[in-house]
DNA sequence: CTAACATTTTTCCAACTGGTCAAAAATCTT
DNA sequence: AAGATTTTTGACCAGTTGGAAAAATGTTAG
């Protein structure tokens, strides 16, 4: 239930101001650029900006969304929070690419060694407690989808795509093994994504459909039960006993 | 396969500048304002303006996208384009109520005296099709959903909730009558949306992950198989006959 | 304590954007 | 063909936005 807080990566270019004009002397002698370690100032301040930024673009995207407005939620001053990351851009970028690490994490989770129902049901649960417990992020990961992943094509060519091969084929060993259905691994993947992230990236549609009653907290109770059926038996019926 | 054009609907408050005008006396006298049928210029026009406005609000967002790109994309000049919706507002309204109507109707076409798995199929496979032919109306309505559907929260709370309790009711007598698994049909509903939009939202994903090989025009009928293994059976094997 | 460095604030600006307006051009009506 | 109406254009404007500069204020290592 308590969203746990995402662990910030990437120090690269976080440094402001300051690194950018000694860029000019700096990089023209190609000398490596001392990193010169983060204060303890910067790193909180960092960790406000992102997570006010978060909260701004993943509600109005990228390009909806004002420095000020960040600011203002971040609890500082538009020139104070650009110290920070000299870019909007910059800010954008970071956030993807943390982003990116904890989206994938809960499909490296799918053992191969498991048993097939067990490790995709529980993969789905992981997905589904995501849409519950980060729709923020997963609002920015589809805006970013639907923008065409500009700033993150790449990353989904190349690793998002690597572990996805590779879990397909656990799922092809599995349905060799007569453990599963034989049908195509990787729609099949598709289609817990879609169904799991529905439930962040649609959320006013199905809270407005679901109405009063059911579009509570209770959702996602639902939600799982019901994609546990669909997953394992489709809607094909019981024959009576 | 071929996309059948959009029919545009409501001719409501098209016309322009000049009614504007006339707003001042026409209101203030509270005339009934005399709705003066439009052009074949207009109606031309507006078709145009329209169809670049999809364009580019699918790809850039509301506000991401300039009144300017619009024009260029619609081949005229910004002011002229203004003087035909002279609101940004007023262009993504319209889109956005015509978007409704085609989205809602393959909802409606499911029949009660049908048989479930054909109708539940076929409505698959024209949600795929929707998919497949008019990726950008569905951006467009993921990019509405995303943001909240300010634009159009009421309709959605409405019109779309009471087709979906209807429909909600058909699958639950299937259901009684022991012709589909029981099971939540809102939910069930909800997955059959966001299987079939992912492939139109999240194309590039879909495109990236099935590589080169895969990622091509066949993706669709694969999605559609699949789907179709899905639904009807889930993921459990056939027992070995 | 103080010099060096880090942070913050104030002021400013150029580019972009949605939109206006009057006049010119095109089209339609009779 | 003339007059009326509709359509198009070019110049313009005010508000917003991303960002720069520099001065002012804090912080901290020696």
């Amino acid at each position: 239930m308590a969203p746990k807080k995402l662990k910030v990566a990437e120090p690269s270019q976080a440094q402001a101001k300051r690194q950018h004009k000694a860029d000019a002397k700096a990089a023209a002698a190609s000398s490596p650029a001392k990193p010169r370690p983060l204060t303890r100032i910067q790193r909180e301040k960092q960790d406000i900006i992102l997570e006010a930024a978060l909260e701004v673009f993943s509600a109005h995207g990228f390009r909806g969304s004002t420095i000020d407005q960040i600011a203002e939620v971040a609890g500082m001053s538009k020139p104070n929070l650009l110290y920070y990351f000299p870019k909007k851009e910059e800010i954008h970028r970071r956030l993807m690419s943390e982003l990116l690490v904890t989206w994938l994490a809960p499909l490296e989770e799918m053992r191969a060694d498991g048993d097939p129902f067990v490790e995709i049901r529980s993969y789905i649960r992981r997905k589904l407690e995501m849409a519950r417990d980060f729709p923020r992020q997963s609002r920015l990961f589809a805006n970013e989808m639907l923008r065409g992943a500009p700033h993150i094509i790449d990353m989904i060519e190349v690793d998002l795509k690597a572990l996805v091969d590779e879990k397909a084929q656990v799922l092809l060993a599995w349905m060799d093994q007569g453990k599963l259905a034989r049908t195509d691994p990787y729609h099949l993947i598709f289609s817990i994504w879609a169904t799991t992230q529905h439930y962040a990236d649609f959320d006013v549609q199905v809270r407005a459909v679901l109405g009063k009653g059911r579009g509570g907290e209770g959702r996602f109770e639902d939600a799982a039960r019901y994609l546990e059926q669909l997953f394992l038996h489709g809607l094909t019926p019981k024959p009576r006993a």
